[in-house]
DNA sequence: TCTTGTATTGAAAATCATTTTCATTTACAA
DNA sequence: TTGTAAATGAAAATGATTTTCAATACAAGA
């Protein structure tokens, strides 16, 4: 899907959840919905300021919780302790996220449900949710 | 190993990489290594004043860090954003987190090296760390 | 055993990410 | 248009973590 579809696609998903669509709300999915990278709360707000600039960084808070909750985007954790927002694509997929530059790649990877039924055998939890982030540095960023 | 004896070996890390053996430190340590969950400053904070009531949480959060540097704990990222604190066994080991009471399994799980070095080929990465964490329930919470 | 130098400590303040509060503004249904 | 609930942004609150600094205590040497 072309930028300018999903961006179109991401407002259309809000309004059909019954939220309004707004100027903040406009400027934050353009950015969100254009980045290959996992970005913070700040840069989003930074970022957006340039567009919309009377933006408030609780506003960005406020939509990237509505965008999460529609599953269009997905949360990481760095290692710093902070959370980056990245757009989420089809299905579960893993991460490997450039520690220099946030660029993230997704793939597919090998699936992990098998691993989890055995681990729930082994150990009588129920297993909810897996985690599978790879950190490295892009290529880009290794010269 | 016994208990006990991990805690002297911890102790004995400690002083043999130039630390000094203080009430505090052995407060801290006895709980860390004593213990199967994954604890968070705070929690050890609270423990840690049961048995050295002068204990501060900045002195928690520098003992924590000392131990990660001696690989003898290892930081873990919960949902929340807070970190956690376990007592690292031997090797590389993959997390299964109970949800509700904190409590974790180690597995030695699949190795992942040979997943990286095929996502090293395809992306064009260094790949440098991984992070493979189970959540769910474990069985007495399941109850 | 008794200094003494320095690592360590804890209280308080600072910092940083995130959340809450609330008065004002805005989208949009009627 | 207009009324109203949703949304906004500034400021304050919160919670985790870090920094600062004067007081304390470990441990090496007298």
């Amino acid at each position: 899907m072309a930028t300018r579809d999903l961006i179109e696609n991401w407002l259309e998903q809000l309004r059909a959840s019954g939220y309004r669509l707004t100027e903040p709300r406009r400027a934050i999915v353009e950015l969100v919905a254009a980045s290959n990278h996992a970005l913070s709360p700040i840069e989003i707000y930074d970022s957006g300021r340039r567009e919309y600039p009377r933006l408030g960084l609780v506003t960005v808070y406020r939509t990237l919780e509505r965008l999460e909750e529609l599953g269009l985007v997905q949360r990481v954790h760095s290692s710093d302790g902070c959370h980056r927002y990245l757009r989420a694509f089809e299905g579960h997929q893993h991460l490997l996220i450039c520690t220099r530059c946030g660029r993230v790649e997704m793939f597919a990877g090998d699936d992990i449900e098998p691993l989890a039924r055995r681990v729930e055998q082994a150990t009588g939890y129920e297993v909810q949710e897996h985690w599978l982030q790879l950190f490295g540095v892009c290529p880009r960023c290794h010269r």
